[in-house]
RNA sequence: GGGGCUAUUUUCUAACUUGGAUCAGGAUUCGGCGUUCGGGACGCCGAGGUUGGGGUUCAAAUCCCCAUAGCCCCA
C-alpha cells in the first residue's frame, strides 16, 4: 500500500541509497528472506509484460517460434562444450536429492539454455529444409552470483527471453546476430527511452563458448556502464559437440551456424536508473503501466459532477492508459506525490474552477511543467504530451550519456577519464592477457565493447603498445 | 574477493550506553465513524511489535556467539 514519506535520498549525493527507495517505494521490489531472488510486484511485471509483448511480436516477425524447455539440466549435457561451462560452473545451482533420496546424476537449474536446446535440436536438424531453426523461450534463469545483489541489475534469479538459432551457413547467422543486436538497441531507445552503443565484445568479456558476442551497452549516471544485452554467434561451438548436423544440397554432411540471444529483466533498472528524480521514478510513456492519472480535486458541493468530469475524460482517452483516482480518503496533494513517485508521465487534474473554464490541468512527469488544456483539446494534446515526452528523455539521456564519453590515445589520457568515471574509447589490442593487466593495474575496469561506429585506429594499444585491433570503450562496470 | 555497519509491528522510530515493573512509548499504516480536500488534512474508537537459533543471568529488546537478510566502502 501507499508509503508514508517520499524519497529522502538525493540521486546525486547517494545513489545506492535512492535506487533502493526508488525501487520499494514505487511498489516495483520486494525483498524475500533468499538473498538476491526479489518479487516483481505487479507494478514492475507490467513494464516487463510491455516489453515483453514488443519483442515477442518482433521475434515472430522474424520467423521465430515461442516453446519452453526444461529448467533441470543433468551435468553430463551442462559439460559438453568446455568453455561454456568454465564460464558458468561456479555460480551454477545444483539439485542433488529428491526428498531424501539423492538424485544418480545431479542436475543444474538452468543458469542458460544452449546445452538443453542444443541436444534436442540434435533430433530435429537432418537436412537443410529444417533450416533455419528458430526458437525462443520466455523463462527464468538462475546464476548463483556472490557478488551483492542490485535489484534488477544483479540477481540471482531473474527473467528474460533466449533465442537459440541454427543456420545452414555463417553469414545467415552473422547476418541475424546484427538484426537482433538491433532490435535489442531498439527496444531501449524506443520503448525504455535509454541511449545505447552498440559493438562487440571483447575475446575476455565475450559469452562462454561464443565465436563472438555483439552486445547493447549504456552508462548510467553514476558513472558505472552497465551491458544491456547481448548478441552471440556460437558459430560450430557447440553444433560439434552436441552433434547437430544435415545434409546440403550436395548431400554432404554439415555442422549448423548457431547463434543465441537474450533480453532481460535488468533493462528495468537500467530505466530507472537512467530517468528517475529525486521525486521517484519516471517512466517512459511508452512501457508506463499508466500513462496518465486523472487527479479530482473534490469539494463537497462540487463532488458528483467533478468525479462524473473525470469519468467522462478516461473514455475520451480510451486509447491510452488512463487511471481516474478518485479515492476520498487522499488528499488531492496526497495524490501529486503519489503518482509522481509511481512515474506515472501525466498528471490531469480536473478540480470546480477547471471545469468552468472546460480546460485541464496537465503536468509532465520529467520535466514537472504544468499546462493549461482546454478539455476538447485534450485528447490531441495528451497525445501530443506523450510523443514529446518520450523523444525528449531519450534525447535528455543521450545528451548525458555523451557527456559521459571522451577519447584517449594515451596512456594519461585514458588514466585520466577513468579517475573521472568515464566511458574511454581507446585504442586496443583485443588480448586477454592485456586486459586482464588493464583490470588490475586500473582499480577492475573492463573493456565495454568494441563499437562499430568507431575508427580505425592509428596509434597502439593503449597498454602494450602492440598494433590496436580496434577502438574499445572502457570504464567500471556492472 | 576483503572490510565495516544495521535488524523492534505495514513503515519510520523511542527504550539498548548502565539488563529489572512503564502495560515496549510515539508517529505512520490498516479497519470503523465523522469533518475535510487546488501540493503529503484532522478528530474519536479499534488492530498491530522486539529477524531466527543458541548462550550468559534470578532476570535479556538491551550483553555475547552463530545463522539469515539488508545497506555501505574498498578490490
Amino acid at each position: 500500500m501507499a508509503e508514508d514519506k517520499g524519497i529522502t535520498a538525493a540521486k546525486e549525493d547517494e545513489f545506492s541509497e535512492w535506487y533502493t527507495q526508488i525501487i520499494q517505494k514505487a511498489e516495483l521490489i520486494e525483498y524475500t528472506p533468499v538473498s538476491g531472488c526479489l518479487v516483481f510486484r505487479p507494478y514492475s511485471y507490467e513494464i516487463w509484460e510491455r516489453v515483453q509483448a514488443f519483442l515477442d511480436q518482433e521475434f515472430k516477425k522474424r520467423g521465430v517460434k515461442n516453446a519452453y524447455f526444461p529448467l533441470l539440466i543433468p551435468e553430463s549435457l551442462l559439460t559438453k562444450e568446455k568453455e561454456h561451462v568454465e564460464g558458468f560452473s561456479p555460480e551454477v545451482a545444483w539439485v542433488t536429492q529428491a526428498g531424501n533420496t539423492p538424485l544418480s546424476e545431479r542436475l543444474a537449474i538452468r543458469p542458460t539454455s544452449e546445452t538443453i536446446m542444443y541436444d534436442t535440436y540434435r533430433k530435429w536438424v537432418q537436412s537443410h529444409r529444417d533450416l533455419p531453426l528458430k526458437i525462443n523461450q520466455w523463462c527464468n534463469v538462475v546464476r548463483w552470483e556472490f557478488k551483492h545483489a542490485v535489484p534488477f541489475l544483479r540477481t540471482r534469479e531473474f527473467l528474460w527471453q533466449e533465442g537459440h538459432t541454427c543456420f545452414a551457413t555463417k553469414d545467415e547467422a552473422d547476418a541475424e546476430a546484427h538484426d537482433i543486436l538491433k532490435l535489442y538497441a531498439q527496444a531501449y531507445e524506443e520503448l525504455y527511452a535509454v541511449p545505447v552503443i552498440m559493438g562487440r565484445k571483447s575475446e575476455k568479456e565475450k559469452f562462454a563458448g561464443a565465436l563472438y558476442t555483439l552486445s547493447v551497452e549504456t552508462m548510467l549516471p553514476n558513472g558505472k556502464a552497465i551491458q544491456c544485452s547481448t548478441s552471440h554467434c556460437l558459430g560450430q561451438n557447440f553444433s560439434k559437440p552436441f552433434g547437430i548436423q544435415f545434409l546440403d544440397q550436395k548431400e554432404q554432411k554439415q555442422h549448423v551456424w548457431q547463434n543465441s540471444w537474450g533480453f532481460t529483466t535488468r533493462s528495468i533498472g537500467i530505466a530507472i536508473m537512467t530517468h528517475s528524480d529525486d521525486k521517484g521514478l519516471v517512466l517512459a510513456p511508452a512501457i508506463a503501466p499508466i500513462q496518465a492519472v486523472v487527479v479530482p480535486i473534490i469539494f463537497e458541493k462540487t463532488k458528483d459532477a467533478t468525479i462524473a468530469a473525470c469519468t467522462e475524460i478516461k473514455k475520451q482517452l480510451a486509447e491510452f492508459r488512463v487511471h481516474v483516482d478518485a479515492r476520498d480518503e487522499y488528499t488531492a496533494g496526497w495524490k501529486f506525490n503519489y503518482w509522481e513517485m509511481k512515474g506515472v508521465p501525466l498528471r490531469i487534474e480536473i478540480g470546480p474552477k477547471d471545469l468552468e473554464k472546460k480546460q485541464a490541468v496537465v503536468m509532465r512527469r520529467d520535466t514537472l511543467k504544468k499546462t493549461m488544456v482546454p478539455l476538447e483539446n485534450l485528447q490531441h494534446a495528451i497525445s501530443q504530451e506523450l510523443a514529446n515526452m518520450q523523444k525528449e528523455m531519450l534525447v535528455k539521456a543521450r545528451q548525458r550519456l555523451q557527456s559521459q564519453i571522451i577519447t584517449a590515445e594515451t596512456k594519461e589520457a585514458f588514466q585520466k577519464g577513468i579517475e573521472e568515471k568515464k566511458m574511454v574509447l581507446a585504442p586496443f589490442c583485443g588480448k586477454p592477457d592485456c586486459e586482464e593487466f588493464i583490470k588490475e593495474k586500473m582499480g577492475g575496469i573492463k573493456s565495454i565493447t568494441a563499437p562499430f561506429d568507431a575508427k580505425t585506429p592509428e596509434k597502439p594499444c593503449i597498454h602494450c603498445n602492440n598494433k590496436a585491433e580496434a577502438f574499445y570503450y572502457f570504464a567500471k562496470s556492472y
